[in-house]
DNA sequence: TAGGTATACATGCAGTCGCATCTATAACGA
DNA sequence: TCGTTATAGATGCGACTGCATGTATACCTA
């Protein structure tokens, strides 16, 4: 079990990079005075559900979040006032989760801090090729889903 | 400002990849009743450090840690007997910090929990050539330190 | 249709983290 | 040498996480 030299590389990196870049991204948004990452990726979600709304455990595959960490997400961001969590009729222990206006409003914020981040730490410093071949290594090491 | 699609794509599999394969570790320790990831780096460092031991500001620097987690980190381990803490004769301010034989033993337990996973999930998907490419990419992202 | 099992979601508890602040010592400048 | 500023490290507090478990409804099988 000998682990090469570069395969230590690119675990040390991997881990590093990705949590420098996501410290960025968290702390952009709090400068901003705008909710942490984990909200966006959830309110895009529920957004993109559009009129049917989202039922909680949907939303867990989607964000890839143990059942309780979506619980609680879903309760600070409903206390928030970006939510609405609504009862289900098709399934008397689910419920529906739709996006307020506010949280579409605080959505819409949020992108532009999101999206500078993503072009002055990712976009600019890579082109196209060489994104695609980045994307493309990193799913080959990715568990599968 | 415009981002494109291979960027979200970066962005993505580098957040999510990095999640799972330190998630997949952690389990790894915790299912063979060892302590985190985090401890692992701690205690490589302060081995390496020697007879001289390591002052804790020191040690924050190579972990990229707050202060405050250094702090804590050293708590715990130092609770769990696997490091002393000393006072320090040069800065009255300050402690050097010395691993126990204890402290040995667990990180090499720890190792080969954390070598099956790095060669199963890293090195077994990679060739030399893509690991070496992957690595180098990600250094190209990686926020000056 | 009754009883067991599976699914959806919530929650108490203990551990950890981020933030701000505190204490103590060191270093430095007038 | 005294007063100011910088540095090393600890810690109270509130927020968040993981784990285990609880509650309620749905499903399924005999």
């Amino acid at each position: 079990m000998k682990i090469t030299d570069e395969t230590t590389r690119v675990w040390t990196t991997l881990v590093s990079t990705s949590r420098e870049l996501v410290e960025q991204a968290e702390a952009d948004l709090k400068g901003a005075g705008l909710p942490p990452l984990s909200w966006y990726d959830a309110l895009l979600e529920i957004e993109d559900a559009g009129e049917d709304g989202i039922r909680p455990f949907i939303l867990r595959e989607r964000l890839l979040l143990p059942q309780y960490g979506t619980s609680r997400l879903l309760d600070r961001i409903a206390r928030a006032g970006l939510i609405e969590r609504r009862i289900c009729d098709e399934d008397g222990r689910g419920q529906v989760i739709f996006i307020t206006p506010e949280g579409r409003g605080t959505r819409q914020k949020m992108w532009p801090i999101y999206a500078k981040m993503l072009e002055g730490q990712i976009q600019d410093k890579l082109t196209a090729k060489e994104a695609t071949t980045l994307a493309d290594l990193l799913d080959k090491i990715r568990p599968a889903v």
